[in-house]
DNA sequence: CATGAATGAGCTTTCATTCAT
DNA sequence: AATGAATGAAAGCTCATTCAT
């Protein structure tokens, strides 16, 4: 049906309103039937682009992962500056909550699609993870970071644990100036982290940045 | 028609059939139909006894809570050995792990039950955060741990997305002896993220018990 | 189970209540469990009493059948005076009152209980209505009313419609107080009806109570 | 999903379908699945086009209403002739007849459905009730009818009454041939009512037509 | 491409009634 | 007499998905 190569409009606008109802009121409640009356299409164009709703939830989860590597790649560009670093982080923590439906259904979703569950396990727990890992070791190597191998590999998986604990601590619709203050209180988290690890060399530069989200 | 007070043993049964089939399958896909006919029992029979399935959640919810408070307190009485802090440690990951459905679904069931949500954020945010506070706190006035409030806010919150990350980094049905290398290994992560603060006091020990995880 | 002639407390304890739930909820809402639960009685206690629910409605028809009676009889006894005739309407209307539910839900219940259709043929349409039209016979023996046969069978009948029509009008949940107006307004609605046939001798009477009612 | 406006065929099958049950079984007794069985369609099907049986229910409600509006309309064109009143009164009947579920299971449809009520307060009792109003007055300026304002709201509200109470009279299925002395006698007993206020002058054709449905 | 009516399996829930105790 | 847990048929309704047009 649709040609894996060009995503036409329709189809986009598809995952867009999707991701919108999904995270508004829960991926669990949303039914084909809802984003199509959303959209004012019928069912049977949203049919035509997508074989069911497990295809659109895995589009979506493409795009997440996407995005969170390209603000891995990003930071990784940039990774000399801590406020650099810290920039990215909020990047990614806005990119988690954009996807937001993402980590609280994740979970219940693997019972009812397997192949997600397998496509997370190479991804994220694959692909991110060891983008993340080679992130980190450039801080180590820039100097930034003072953590042995086993360290490291205990931050990456911390790290992904609490940027995905900090979206479930969120109320599902909070306000722009709500979530504002919510990214900060989480790039402090993630900095809290990392804090032990801080070179003393950089400890007064990342004190300073760190004290800035208190 | 049941009195909430006295839980009858077909009460009980049904709970646990029902915490058995939402572990093994996910509770998104199990339904009150499942459960009875797993049970050899019929639905009228179930509903006798549970207005609904969400109510069956709850009943587990609460256990999932009462058992955890009751792994805290038991800590808190035994806080002068990192040895029995670290028991205490798999015991709660074993107890997480017997309600592994919970951190699955919780998520994306309060979309669904709000009230489950509410009471969540008094139970698990409010009741048993305040209680690993404490028991930290008590840490630091036994010099095993060297923090400042912040710092043990922090901990706290770490500590209880690192258990919640790490039940569903699990595939759903692990063999007994795959389940006890992971609560070694989750042990593990949850010492790393002490580590950094022990006194150099517990130094020692805690690198034996931690290397005695590897 | 029950012996048909004794009528235990328990008995006669159920019919109020039942009477009373039809009568302020409507009886297609409510339950034999209600009906029980209300009582603080187990279910199995009402079924000892009680084949079923359409018994308990058949008692209650019988109830208000006899009521009904015993008001017509009253009425035949004091036949001579305007004013005992409407004294005997307002009684009537009160008991009609006391039994609501049973003008409402009487049509739409022979579809599941036909044996009561046929009762209803013989009780109401049979023995009501022909010690109603004695009444009015007696009426007209002693010169109140001035009909033909024809006439007073049509009267009969309507008397009787609206009677039901009247208490249909009225929603479920009147106050005491409404409840008086409600009546006044019933016996002037009957009174209109005889109005026609009054003989010229009763004329000033009759006038002289309608005007009380208005 | 269904457009409120448009009414699909399918819509009004299932619409002519339900009210043929009903009249026949009774409302109180024919589930959504009954209907649909005897049509043939899928449960699903139904709820597509209505979102439950009391929809349908509202539906009929409406065409009933309607129908006696126009009834009445109608009558009120051509209410210069005794004989075309009557001829207005067993279309009446005949219409109600076809809609005959409704009284019998309107008053206990209420407690159900209360905004049923409320529309039946404001339908039924209100603007039905006005319109026959009207045309009892117009019988009033032709100089048919001698009443004073307080005569004819009774009027009113006892023609209404008799034809309801007419149709609970009725056992479920009438054949044709029954239906049509039916209708006769309750034209007659409608007549009935009006008869002791038909000015002389028209007297004469009354009768006359009055003693044709004897 | 698009429509939207239709499907139908299956879910949650109710309730009159039974029955072992 | 009484209990109250249990039954099970059946009701109302949903929703992912299909398919004729």
């Amino acid at each position: 049906m649709r040609k894996s190569g060009t995503q036409s409009e329709t189809f986009n606008k598809i995952v867009e309103a999707s991701l919108q109802l999904f995270n508004q009121e829960g991926e669990r409640v949303i039914t084909t039937n809802h984003i199509a009356e959303r959209m004012n299409i019928s069912t049977g164009k949203l049919y035509y682009h997508f074989r069911n709703k497990e295809e659109i939830i895995n589009e979506l989860y493409h795009r997440y992962v996407k995005g969170m590597a390209e603000q891995l790649s990003a930071a990784l560009n940039h990774n000399n500056s801590i406020e650099a670093m810290v920039m990215a982080m909020e990047k990614t923590l806005r990119h988690i909550w954009s996807f937001r439906f993402l980590p609280k259904s994740l979970p219940s979703l693997f019972c009812v699609n397997p192949q997600l569950e397998e496509e997370h396990q190479q991804l994220s727990r694959g692909q991110l993870n060891s983008k993340l890992g080679q992130l980190f070791a450039s801080l180590r190597e820039q100097g930034m970071l003072l953590v042995d191998d086993q360290q490291l590999a205990h931050l990456v998986q911390h790290f992904q644990m609490v940027q995905t604990g900090w979206v479930n601590t969120i109320k599902q619709n909070a306000s722009a100036a709500e979530l504002d203050k919510l990214i900060q209180s989480g790039c402090r988290s993630l900095m809290f982290l990392l804090a032990p690890y801080v070179s003393p060399r950089f400890q007064s530069p990342f004190e300073r940045v760190f004290s800035r989200y208190a």
